[in-house]
DNA sequence: ATCCATACTTTCCATATGGAAAATTTCAGG
DNA sequence: CCTGAAATTTTCCATATGGAAAGTATGGAT
């Protein structure tokens, strides 16, 4: 880890750290989308390299080795899912009230529009299930432990239906984050961009329906959809 | 394609030719499998024939290449879902109605459950997103194709809230498959095997009653979890 | 008996891959 | 300028991988 100032001298880092840093940037960059898109297996250093600009064993020089790489692409992207939700970024979030909750499902599902890789990789190592999702798993427990008190608060008080905790976790972050992980082919089967803003409204007014019975609020902007989805039951086969 | 009787002679089947079925359906069982697990690219013939107790040569006899064998495997795959599913393997189902949705969704989570390979192999490519997605999504247009209708239906009726259709798709498929689909995971987190009945079942209650807020049916069977998922919001941090 | 198609195995190859080791460049401090 | 450490590239290697080609075995038809 970069820290200066270690022992006596108070030796100022100089411009070539700068230049390190912006190539390990890059380099954490392209692995992110990377191993979001082929998992860990199917994605090859010298791609990643390829991507950002450097050659292959610049990554084996900065991160050690392609496990050193992935892991600090996670600890990277969860740093950062913590800062948005939880943390202060936007102001701190109240679980206990309903409109907290309303206010954590929008900043959430807005965070997985926008991070789709984190979802991502998360999938492609749950799938696997080997050493990496061990080593991950402590992460997600974090956040669930977070959340678990409140979601069973909102149990008791009725607004929520009174489900298996399980189900509940991943009936939420299945819904919020999936159709931005699968995107591609939302796009292909309906041609939505699920990426755009009205796309992400449409599916915030639907968690906060699904989940709480909110009316619509956005409905006015929901994307256009084919024709094939508005035929009758009789009209179809 | 083996196929007899080319000519004017009905040569009888020779009994080679089912060893020639088993071995092909051990292949196709360790493909599904292992693309489930590792996406096409992290996944190698070598493993898959070692899987299924054949050399890696006779794969590419069989199926003429690694691109084929995946193809064959997914086309098994959504044949199985339609006779589960739509098919008369358990009397039709009726989506008219209320009650028909239920038993719908029933049936596609215990799918689900038994057979999170084809969720995982649709998501997998569903993130890496090239031709293998464009081959696919035939697939699932035709299925989606089938209930657009009638989930149109059900909103109109006022038994489900009113979402943007995609929103609405994801929410069900999502929700349906994916705790069986990164059970890795849960077991990690919770201890719970999802493909236990009593797990399949509390997730059965849970879909219904998120979607159509019905009281749980068996509550008194849902899997124990560990204690952190108990204490108060007060309690934690 | 022998012939032949089908099923399957052995052998081989070009390429891709992660990583190691050895240059080479760059730049701040002396 | 010169030096040294950090950053980066070049070169090299062992292995893995998908696939091709050629060889072998088996069982039914004649």
């Amino acid at each position: 880890m970069p820290k200066s100032g270690d022992y006596t001298q108070p030796t100022r880092r100089p411009p070539t750290q700068t230049r390190a840093e912006e190539s390990r940037a890059k380099i954490l960059d392209a692995a992110r989308h990377l191993f979001a898109k082929n998992g860990f297996e199917g994605t090859n250093v010298r791609e990643i390299a390829q991507q950002a600009g450097v050659t292959h064993t610049l990554i084996r020089y900065h991160f050690g080795s392609k496990e050193k790489l992935w892991k600090d692409v996670v600890t990277d992207m969860y740093r950062r899912l913590d800062q948005e939700i939880s943390g202060d970024g936007m102001g701190r979030l109240d679980y206990a009230t309903l409109d907290g909750t309303r206010e954590f499902f929008r900043r959430y599902v807005r965070y997985c529009a926008r991070n789709p890789e984190q979802i991502r990789i998360m999938i492609h190592e749950s799938m696997v299930g080997g050493e990496r999702l061990d080593w991950m798993v402590s992460y997600i427990l974090k956040s669930h432990k977070t959340l678990a008190p409140f979601l069973r608060q909102q149990m008791k008080r009725g607004e929520v239906p009174e489900v298996f905790l399980v189900s509940w976790f991943y009936a939420v972050s299945s819904l919020c984050q999936l159709p931005f992980a699968l995107s591609s082919t939302i796009e292909r089967l309906y041609g939505v961009d699920m990426t755009s803003e009205a796309a992400i409204d449409a599916h915030i007014d639907a968690v906060l329906a699904i989940f709480l019975r909110d009316p619509p609020a956005s409905k006015a902007r929901w994307p256009e959809l084919p024709a094939w989805t508005k035929g009758s039951p009789a009209g179809e086969r």
